[in-house]
DNA sequence: CTGCTTCCATATCGACCGGTACATAATATC
DNA sequence: GATATTATGTACCGGTCGATATGGAAGCAG
């Protein structure tokens, strides 16, 4: 697919590795955490390098925040499919827990989107919104999943879609500041178990 | 108690009025996106006044955090004097709501440990330290009373008071991340009930 | 009034921020 | 070979960061 027009002096540097790198930074540090200093020092490629192959920072961040929703959150979706409501919960959480801390202790804590929407200056304003949004996204699709998991019987008693998915949603992103504030791997997975243990419903 | 030496020129603000004004602006921009040039100006004060007064940025951020949980986080002890674990729950939530999202929408969203501890540079890392540890305290206060509260026959099955320190801990954090990315507080007061109603016990 | 102390306002400091101009080096096309 | 095109490295831009030096203004005690 890259049948690229080679015509100049050709790249010295691995663009997924640099933009690899990149959001190790982001995930790290936040995006006005991360400095131009930052990233170049870690992707290991000079400033006029990374303007020319990723334009600026911001665009920077989003193809770091693209990447990021690619391979470290692709538990998202099959989630989605599964039976139950609980099913549902249950691989999301498990799923959090290994991209909030890695089992092999090579990505960052916690969960970029979380890092990047709470609040910093009035600079990333636009990067917040951005990550909130797709946040919203992802709200819906499990509202509608929970939605038919209500139809389908799979709750104890009365639950509202809205309020089970918002549920869940916080959990999630307490998990996310207790994982990025240093808790152990053991200590968010109990948390999540408890969860699930008392999850109203099948 | 304030029986200062009254030699020289008297201060032409008030303090107290100038921390809250300090405050409101590290609540909403955290501590690295609080610039000095935003801080002053809430405070209506000049820089050497500042310096004067508070020490420094730093310093400044300390006597804010000391103010927020002397005055916006009064709630928490008192929960911790409910006679179950499921009050204690109940006071923790629904006095995080109205610090989360003050019902007269004077004060900002969201907490302020979080946005603070929420990873940013480099520079702030003591300052993050400082309110981790703060939240550790915490932590240990609510897991004895937990202790306590398995004693007292609270939980319906076995329950690991860490554990569900850590869980209740979870989903306030959660709530706060929601809060300040913009959910309503009925939102959060759903999610709140829903958890209240899944309790394990009384 | 004269000292003395403290506060306020201006005008900066050096360091770092995101972003670039410019010259040079390395490849393809002709 | 010559030339066009692209990448790289250096050195730098204006702006903002947190923090201060300095000089004058405003109050006290004598």
């Amino acid at each position: 697919m890259e049948a690229v027009a080679v015509r100049g002096r050709p790249r010295e540097f691995n663009v997924d590795a640099a933009l690899a790198a990149a959001l190790r930074v982001f995930w790290t540090r936040g995006y006005e955490g991360a400095s131009l200093t930052d990233l170049t020092e870690a992707m290991g490629i000079t400033r006029p390098s990374l303007y020319a192959a990723f334009g600026n920072k911001e665009a920077l961040f989003r193809q770091a925040l693209d990447l990021y929703e690619r391979e470290k959150q692709a538990f998202v979706r099959p989630a989605l499919e599964q039976p139950t409501a609980k099913g549902v919960a249950e691989r999301l959480l498990q799923g959090a827990i290994d991209n909030y801390l890695d089992p092999d202790g090579c990505d960052p804590r916690g969960c970029l989107g979380v890092i990047t929407s709470t609040a910093c200056g009035t600079e990333a304003e636009c990067i917040r919104d951005e990550v909130l949004e797709r946040g919203r996204k992802v709200n819906e699709l499990f509202t509608q999943r929970m939605a038919k998991a209500v139809a389908d019987g799979d709750f104890n008693g009365p639950v509202d879609p809205e309020t089970i998915t918002n549920y869940l949603m916080t959990v999630l992103k307490g998990m996310a500041v207790q994982a990025g504030a240093g808790a152990t791997r053991d200590e968010v997975q109990r948390v999540a178990d408890a969860t699930l243990a008392m999850w109203p419903g099948r």
